[in-house]
DNA sequence: TCAATTCTTGACCGATTGGTCAAGTGTGTT
DNA sequence: AACACACTTGACCAATCGGTCAAGAATTGA
């Protein structure tokens, strides 16, 4: 669906995703009809079908700029940071902050994970970001700074704290980012148990 | 529906739920329909409306069950443990290798979470889980065996960080539960920086 | 001004959905 | 045998779905 866009149609393409994002967010993906996204739109049918060729073709568009947007906030944040375990600090703040700005994208992505058509999309996108972790978790082991096991598993440990703190903290119960950040930082490096490493706050 | 059964309808009941779990998670929860459960078992569509009031009810039923069969499982493998981080460490382990045997139902406790009508029934059974793995958390804490942060975040951390791990290599990659639960373990309690609290395997 | 192109309309389509129900059959009890 | 009740059938229904399309309106560039 490569279509010759005037700003005009820009803008309607826009409106369009940003209306789905909310309705599938809300009511979710399948209840969502295509005739109720164009009616809160206040337009016909057929402008739907100009900018997209399916209702499963403007999902995975959605889901392929949402991949999108967090890794470029990402890369901008770490720019210039040369010690590993910081550029995962950052990675993980940047991450919060992103969710606490955009709670609805959270929800479709955890809904792609549900359903085999998506699943293709959505790993693709997850690698990248598993890939970026693995990078600088495998400096930090090479540093020293870091435990020496398999940087997979700690990659995903990682996105693991970060994507649950952030479902729970930020979009249910409304919590602050920064601090909701803190409290993954901290339980990322240091897990769980006393230590002396990072005195108690 | 509070039905009585005789133990013809009992079975008749199981086999709905268990197709339809299969079906729910393998296909999507929308895209299965009445119509194709049961034909997938040979019978009529009044014995479905028999055994369930609703295509909706029958999902939230399968919720129900699910997590109580985890929570009893985890109950049990507990008991009579003294020390709360070892109860910790056992309730990692015992997720692990339920979700290993319930792949599918992992699946559908994740769709749950992106539909709003599911979102109380399931909201409910992971506080008791949150609950459970919080009242550890605190013992530890008064022991000096945990660190003194909020509970709350550190049983929510606990949680992601075996949610995250199942689904990528259990579900995913199809490894041992029992490797993926020592890495799991380890990450928990001992975050990921290099430490000589556990040495390097 | 005029033609090309982008954009919009909304009636229409076949397919499918969740759900109903009158009419049965199977089974156990008395 | 006869009755009650658990169970099963499948045709049927209104509603809704994603998607099409011929027709026309609005913009654009020359």
């Amino acid at each position: 669906m490569n279509r010759r866009l005037t700003p005009r149609g820009r803008e309607r393409r826009r409106q369009l995703m940003d209306y789905a994002i909310e309705r599938f967010a809300e009511n979710g993906y399948h209840p969502t009809s295509v005739a109720e996204i164009v009616q809160g739109l206040g337009v016909g049918k057929g402008v739907f079908y100009w900018y997209f060729k399916s209702k499963e073709e403007l999902f995975l568009e959605i889901l392929r700029e949402t991949q999108l947007d967090l890794r470029r906030a990402q890369q901008q944040a770490i720019e210039g940071v040369d010690d590993p375990v910081k550029r995962i600090e950052i990675g993980i703040r940047t991450t919060m902050r992103w969710s606490s700005e955009h709670a609805h994208l959270n929800r479709l992505v955890q809904f792609a994970a549900t359903e085999e058509r998506f699943l293709p999309a959505l790993r693709k996108g997850q690698d990248v970001a598993i890939r970026d972790a693995m990078r600088h978790v495998k400096e930090g082991i090479e540093r020293g700074e870091i435990r020496d096991t398999d940087p997979d598993y700690i990659a995903h440990a990682i996105l693991g704290i970060t994507a649950q703190l952030a479902r729970v903290f930020l979009h249910e119960r409304g919590q602050p980012w920064e601090q909701v950040a803190d409290a993954a930082v901290t339980l990322v490096l240091d897990g769980i148990l006393a230590t002396d490493r990072s005195p108690v706050g």
